[in-house]
RNA sequence: GCGGGAGUAGCUCAUUUGGUAGAGCGAUAGCCUUCCAAGCUAUAGGUGGCGAGUUCGAGCCUCGUCUCCCGCUCCA
């Protein structure tokens, strides 16, 4: 068996070569960090969303769905704090290479002035910083940072880059004309919950949604990141799933905990074992979070985040609130047991689930990926197999006639035809049975039928099972609930 | 972004101290008709990641650049 960092390289491999992922515009040698999905790598991709979809949305009568677009206000960003808390300068330390927020380093410095009685010089620091930063003037950061010697923790030197702004958000221009005014700019949305936070009122009236609810989401989103890497693990445009859980304000504990256990079921119902998965508290907390914690999964990288469920507390329909100057609140009409009378107006609690969908196709890949040393005594053997879940695997079924002729393709293209309406089927009647075999296997088709002479007298056809390439005599008629049942 | 490693056919790799690029597998077409990859024949595929420089001559030496992988950081 491959140590895991060849294990890694061996799925993404495997990916490119058997038509799941390719790097973008690979043939003008890429785009950083970008990915597109190929034939079979759609159709898992695909796979995954739909079973998310359906157990949030379809499974729950109080969760709803919605589309949002990608382009949102310039304002929602303001709201949500991403203008301010993506925008902040930045420096390295060339010895060190630590990467500082410049606001950071200047405050430390100060601190360390008052600190060594010297309050005054600090005042005088931050001021210059301050007038510095509300004029974008980074040459002038960066003297400043020079004149009063500040040095890197780490290494102790003061041997500094540029001060450089890193806005994790991609803006572009919106309209035709192209223009200087900032009023033309809009981002690419960095996350997709703003969409959802935005059409709150809008669901909630029309759907007349009482709470808890939930508004769930799929869909693209984009950050410039500075370190993008590991495969499809961190890539600059990303989709996720994500679901806003509205409440009523005091009973997020009790939210928070129910979901993260939900979703554990989830990660649990795709046949991945429990000891795969961890839970990841965070304890330094986001903005707008109260509580937050990652469901982390045993990559072939190590363990890292597929999953993160956010106690959002109210923070974004408040600032949404605050901004649009239109009121996110919702009249609850339960009765409080301490008061008897009803709930009233709040604005609600917001309890998140945000999942990845790329990073769910590379957990349920890495999940599926085997390589297995079949040798005999006579000869040397192995197969890759990718041991997915039958609702997910790009093709249910493949249709071999054992020969090219008599007849035997015909009735292979008859059991497609009454199935292809259902899934996915594919056909192929070249090369030797067994490399056919072998070729599913590499796609992680669960099912192979083969048609041979037997079939023509008594309609029965051999199926051969991917994972324990056991082989059995069925009727043709069982093959559609056959497959139908393992997709379940 | 910084440090380390890599880049030759779709894949895995060769090419003696610089002398106009080769194999296996794979692919395609045909033959064979075989129930777990390797039976036969033919064909197609490379301006050696890209761009400069040194040289009579560069896959090989030098520089730059791009991409990927590993480590640091953050996140979905």
């Amino acid at each position: 068996m491959a140590t895991n960092s060849n294990r890694f390289q061996a799925i993404i491999s495997h990916c490119k070569e058997y038509g799941f992922i390719f790097p973008s515009s690979e043939i003008y040698d890429g785009l950083g960090a970008v990915y597109d999905y190929g034939q079979w790598g759609s159709e898992l991709k695909k796979n995954i969303k739909d079973y998310w979809w359906k157990s949030m949305v379809q499974l729950n009568e109080n969760i709803v769905g919605i589309d949002a677009a990608i382009f949102m206000h310039p304002t929602t960003w303001k709201a949500s704090g991403h203008v301010d808390n993506f925008s902040d300068p930045m420096i390295d330390n060339k010895d060190s290479n630590k990467r500082y927020r410049v606001d950071h380093l200047i405050e430390a410095k100060a601190d360390e002035l008052e600190k060594a009685g010297h309050p005054e010089q600090a005042q005088i620091l931050l001021n210059q910083m301050d007038t510095l930063l509300a004029a974008n003037d980074f040459d002038g950061l960066k003297t400043l940072i020079e004149n009063n010697k500040i040095a890197c923790a780490i290494s102790g030197t003061s041997n500094w880059t540029d001060v450089r702004q890193f806005n994790l958000m991609f803006a572009t221009e919106f309209g035709a004309v192209s223009s200087e005014d900032e009023d033309n700019i809009v981002y690419l949305r960095p996350e997709t919950a703003q969409g959802i936070f935005v059409n709150f009122l809008n669901v909630q009236k029309t759907g007349r949604m009482k709470i808890p609810f939930g508004i769930a989401q799929i869909g693209k989103a984009f950050r410039n990141e500075i370190v993008a890497r590991q495969f499809i693990f961190r890539m600059r445009e990303f989709e996720q799933m994500e679901m806003q859980f509205f409440i009523r304000p005091g009973t997020q504990k009790e939210w928070y905990q129910h979901w993260k256990e939900e979703r554990m079921k989830w990660h649990l119902s795709l046949g991945i074992p429990a000891d795969k998965y961890r839970f990841h508290d965070h304890v330094k907390l986001a903005h707008y979070a109260d509580a937050a914690c990652d469901i982390e999964y045993d990559f072939p990288i190590g363990f890292k985040e597929v999953e993160g469920i956010h106690s959002r507390t109210d923070f974004d329909l408040k600032a949404h609130q605050e901004w649009s100057k239109k009121k996110m609140q919702y009249f609850d009409n339960d009765i409080d047991p301490n008061t008897n009378k009803p709930y009233g107006n709040y604005i609600p609690y917001v309890i998140e689930t945000s999942i990845g969908v790329d990073r769910t196709v590379m957990m349920v890949l890495s999940e599926a990926y085997e390589e297995q040393d079949l040798s005999t005594e006579e000869k040397k053997d192995s197969r890759v197999v990718l041991k997915l879940p039958t609702r997910f695997a790009p093709i249910k079924l493949a249709l071999l006639p054992l020969v090219k002729k008599d007849g035997l393709p015909e009735i292979a293209r008859s059991i497609i035809d009454d199935c292809k309406h259902h899934f996915r089927c594919f056909y192929e009647e070249k090369d030797t049975i067994g490399k056919r075999y072998r070729r599913m296997d590499a796609l992680g088709t669960p099912f192979c039928i083969t048609i041979d002479y037997q079939t023509k007298e008594d309609n029965t056809v051999t199926i051969r099972y991917r994972d324990t390439m056991e082989q059995e005599r069925i009727p043709i008629t069982q093959i559609k609930e056959l497959v139908l049942k393992s997709i379940g």
